[in-house]
DNA sequence: TGACTCATGTCAGTATTCTGACATAGATTC
DNA sequence: GAATCTATGTCAGAATACTGACATGAGTCA
């Protein structure tokens, strides 16, 4: 079907192979998290939410890769619906921290179990030494493409 | 701002890591690619079909890791542009194959080199063995990805 | 040959995310 | 204190990608 004998250069290139294996993740989360019906930005703000009570509409789409308009969007769904709360008004500036419902506990405890098996079925086939190395140098991609050429 | 003492396991996420990389990989190569007029999938097309002419749209799909369905969209609006060719007519079955026209590859290579230089920008702090390191745990995290958990 | 399955190309509508823009609150600087 | 800068929340429109659906061509099997 494909494979043809061309020095096909796109297998060998490390941002390709990252963007392959993201989008696996994501297909994976999506696959156990559509039962739910829950996406994966849903998932990441109810998952931030529940380890950093309080955060702001700003810091939450920081924390789950969107634009804070997106993540705005999101908010006044999940409030509308029930899953988190906000203060009418701010305590200090225009800041709004948002905080899980009950109901949106119980929402992300199920969620949450989901998201860990496909964890743990990306970890399976790899020693710890590997996973401690996954996250060293996924770490340095991270900091190398953030601070631009110019760090050395 | 944040970090605020709680202990937070998106920290401890390889899952989390991979989007945070992917995301920040993205950011790069759209902030190189935007003077171009250029979008990432766009990019990812005009690569693929350099490096295997004569692609079918669903084969293109699947490189760039999205549907059919917006690959053909992108493949229309390019050419339209005269960025590919497909002929008016199936040599066989109903598969269209796609090439580069010399104004599509004109077009790829000043793309490629922006995107070359997000690429060495990210192997930067990288050895030699830390990067295979990255090839080879990837790889086993895109396969154990796919194909499920019952691959013991 | 005929029924069935699968992959493909494509149209339409929907959903999600982004960019642009604005007003406002806090911090900084003079 | 006033000006400036930065960050935030929010609205609106545009861009992008997705799901659903359909017809068609090729391979498989009886």
């Amino acid at each position: 079907m494909s494979q043809n004998g061309v020095g096909v250069d796109l297998e060998t290139s490390l941002g390709y192979l990252l963007k392959e294996a993201s989008s696996a993740l994501r297909a994976a989360m999506e696959e156990v998290l559509r039962p739910l019906g829950m996406s994966v930005t849903h998932y990441s703000c109810l998952e931030l939410l529940a380890q950093r009570p309080g955060l702001s509409n700003s810091e939450l789409a920081r924390g789950a890769f969107v634009t804070r308009q997106t993540m705005n969007v999101l908010l006044q769904a999940l409030e509308r619906d029930g899953y988190v709360t906000r203060p009418a008004e701010a305590p200090v500036g225009k800041v709004l921290p948002t905080r899980l419902t009950p109901r949106g506990r119980r929402s992300l405890e199920k969620a949450t179990v989901a998201v860990r098996s496909v964890e743990v079925r990306m970890l399976a086939g790899m020693t710890e030494t590997e996973q401690s190395d996954a996250f060293r140098i996924l770490r340095s991609m991270i900091h190398s493409l953030r601070d631009g050429n110019d760090g050395a």
